[in-house]
DNA sequence: TTGTATGCGTTATCAC
DNA sequence: GTGATAACGCATACAA
């Protein structure tokens, strides 16, 4: 495999005129650039980007890490990311964490290596001190989940309004007995959501039923879990608020098994608005989050962080929408 | 940040021994390897791959090409992937298609650049014979979708039994009025598919109806357009076989828009058994794909490619299973 | 406008 | 067992 020097040899000049080409300097006689460049043809020369970045110390990578690929939720953030990395002449590595703090730390262990110039966390796994520290000699972003008081920027929605809306909605409809389903994790945005659910119940002095509520890992099994449990008592809910889509679907088949028809008689909202809420039948009333865009302004973030050694910390609050679809009606009187 | 110099400085050794506790030499006195090893903790060391990796000419790196990470069928097979390659010192570096072959080639130099050891093409975009030129300079492999006659390894099921086999479930349950929702991409796999019906009705002597034909994209909306078209027509088919899950889940949602009950009026099998499948209601019969396994089986065959330069080409098939749940039923006499 | 020389951080060869 | 040093491929300061 040819190298800069052999580039160099045929082309007949120095290896700082080839560097020169490579980089588009201005200080080329055009003639030397043409000669240059029919030599790396000729030779089929492809620079080493090894050489190159730790000459340079820096390598136009960006390592992403994300809970896991099989959540779909995360295809359009990370599109936002990607695009916004590729405009500016970067490119990003995605990581599959496992939500294994272990996994996490073996991947942020590449960017101390050198091998990246900054890690985006979509949902950060170590703790609010380590990302502190982390943050403090490396690019860091957070992206949707965050570690709040970390002093670590981040791109998300106002969950505890998103909440409150959704809440707000099915209390609108005339739902009197609205249950929750959470999740147990230590995310900010769970706490949030839950507080924006109370918030909805208290403004409307409804009485918070302790039975109705739930915890949840944001898959499907915990939706069909809570929902065979909850719905099984003659005392049920006649509309459910869960935190994440895959959970209000679970909700939703747990229903069916009963007897019990979505939205006839019960209302279910769900969060996120993934791909699938859309295509489920009945199609699921949630919370949209502007994903692409969110993915966006944290590659942004991240760039800023790169260029700007000394860009203080921020915060970034972006638009939520609530979809109103098929799975949730006016409470029966 | 700290390098080997000052650590060597540090401890009061050459660089060289530095480097030698590094990589686990066995030529170095306890002593001075406890030295060093309090000196690399002292100053917070963190070895600088890049100067490693150009050192080496390798880099313990592997690019995984996908489509898109927003269809979960990838999932597990990256899980598979990434599994065996963090057992053998591995990472992955996983990157987005878009099924666009510039995107595509953009990642593929980056594997010309040196920053990766080889790659695995989860669905190559490039044609066969780009494949086959880049399988000449580097380790590839491809994974499920491939190209055939390029010369390449490859891991994959038998795409023509399954298809057989799903059809002929269909038939066997008294169908004899079948359509395929194929696709109009190249993919072998998808040919293969394509002939898996065609043989199994033959084998029955059932007339091919072209009006029965569809050809999709493997997304739900192509399988909703399909089912929305075919299942106006009084001379309707009683069973349906979609390539993917999500045009499967496409057609019955068709299907119910005009009232039509899967699988009480209508039979559908999918392809893939994608987590939604099993959410589904109806609960979608499917061809299940080993995919954690044929994501191991691809980067073992990445890891022979790697450390054998001469390891010839092969051709690895894994077992499939056909997965019977709600959405097929004996047809109606 | 071009060439020479140096160094980025590491590993590997050789000598001791 | 350990140290000195060349080499990996490239970009860049300085000289010409």
């Amino acid at each position: 495999m040819a190298n800069i020097k052999e580039v160099a040899r045929y082309a007949g000049v120095s290896v700082a005129t080839v560097s020169r080409v490579l980089n588009d300097s201005p200080n080329v006689k055009s003639e030397t650039r043409e000669k240059v460049f029919s030599a790396i043809k000729e030779l089929g020369y492809q620079p080493n980007l090894l050489g190159r970045n730790l000459r340079r110390t820096r390598t136009n990578l960006v390592l992403v890490l994300l809970p896991s690929i099989a959540n779909p939720f995360y295809a359009a953030i990370v599109k936002g990311i990607e695009d916004v990395a590729h405009n500016n002449g970067y490119n990003i590595m995605l990581c599959n964490t496992e939500s294994n703090v272990e996994r996490e730390r073996l991947y942020i262990r590449l960017l101390k290596n050198k091998l990246a110039d900054g890690v985006i966390f979509l949902a950060p796994q170590i703790s609010a001190d380590e990302l502190t520290e982390l943050s403090l000699k490396y690019p860091v972003v957070q992206c949707c989940e965050y570690r709040e008081n970390a002093g670590v920027s981040h791109v998300s929605i106002d969950n505890f309004m998103a909440a409150y809306e959704a809440t707000k909605h099915l209390i609108r409809l005339g739902h009197k007995k609205i249950g929750l389903l959470s999740s147990d994790n230590d995310f900010i945005s769970t706490k949030q959501r839950e507080n924006g659910y109370r918030k909805a119940l208290e403004e409307y002095r409804i009485m918070l039923n302790k039975i109705w509520l739930g915890f949840g890992d944001y898959g499907y099994n915990s939706g069909y879990d809570y929902g065979s449990k909850l719905l099984g008592n003659d005392d049920r809910p006649t509309a459910v608020f869960a935190i994440s889509d895959l959970m209000a679907i679970g909700v939703i088949k747990a229903a069916a098994d009963k007897g019990i028809t979505v939205p006839d008689d019960l209302s279910v909202v769900g969060f996120d608005n993934i791909s699938y809420a859309y295509m489920h039948t009945p199609s699921l009333t949630t919370i949209s989050q502007p994903r692409y865009d969110i993915g966006e302004a944290a590659m942004k973030l991240m760039l800023a962080h790169i260029n700007e050694p000394d860009y203080p910390p921020c915060s970034l609050i972006l638009k939520h929408q609530l979809v109103l679809r098929e799975s949730t009606q006016a409470a029966k009187s």
